[in-house]
DNA sequence: TATTGTTATACTCTATAACTATA
DNA sequence: TATAGTTATAGAGTATAACAATA
């Protein structure tokens, strides 16, 4: 807790809202769409069921989503082709949602639009970018898990 | 274009993705509803009128939505008292919409809300955080105006 | 004739509640 | 009875098209 009164906005609100800035100003929902007509929410849920099957709940949970809406939403990707659905082997109740070949191929191409660096960054001098590649680092580290 | 062929993720790549990792992490939504009940479309541009009146053609550029859509969230804005409509001066085909008082005041505390840094950062050695910001300063400087 | 704002309409996304089937 | 998934329904948000008023 802060003892010095009226501090004028310090160095961390700066640098946070500087960073929430640069990041949300680099959007790409209509590269996204453009390149695999889907939202942000499919896109997201496409690239982690690329770790590996999840069942509906685990979607729900994964993408904060209600599980009617998870539901819904796997409908709509396995309308495209781009999931399947199968049975649980432990328990009959679930269900595994997998990627289709398709689906891996969407994965891929959007975590490729995602990570792409925006230019800006890649601008930076190397000096720079190593060091912001440390700090990053070591705020990690600081992150409390969710 | 790259010459160098099957380079794994290298520093820009890497470092983009850390921070978007760590700016989208910081989820403010539920947050925001709690506090003004309001989603971040209208906060953001409750914050963007409190900087002065805007016409509704210039809301939906700032906010990136078609034209009928700003009508739509401004009546809603204005159905609550946060905001109002009055002619433009110079051309009665324009309205321009103000914040109220209550507007004014819910954009401060949406405002309060978005740009309190997360723990992380703060908990950030303070030579981190200073080296920080200097990068952020040249960040900015470096990108392509929008 | 072009522009500003609006209305009408439809579609997407997601939430709540009620239902089915398994455990 | 508790849980996983689904269906039905409703609400918010936003898009397209058609319209009114003004320039």
């Amino acid at each position: 807790m802060s003892t010095r009164s009226a501090t004028p906005p310090d160095t961390a609100s700066r640098v946070w809202i500087a960073l929430h800035e640069f990041v949300t100003g680099q959007d790409r929902r209509r590269a996204l769409h453009a390149a695999l007509d889907l939202g942000p929410a499919k896109v997201e849920l496409l690239i982690k069921l690329a770790d590996g099957p999840m069942t509906l709940r685990e979607i729900a949970r994964a993408v904060e989503v209600d599980p009617p809406a998870a539901t819904v939403g796997v409908d709509k990707l396995e309308a495209r082709g781009l999931v399947h659905r199968t049975p649980h082997p432990d328990d009959n109740r679930r269900k595994l949602v997998h990627l289709t070949d398709a689906g891996r191929d969407a994965a891929q191409r959007g975590q490729a639009i995602l990570s792409e660096p925006p230019p800006a960054l890649t601008n930076l001098d190397s000096d720079d970018l190593a060091r912001l590649d440390e700090i990053l680092t070591r705020l990690q580290t600081k992150r409390r898990p969710i």
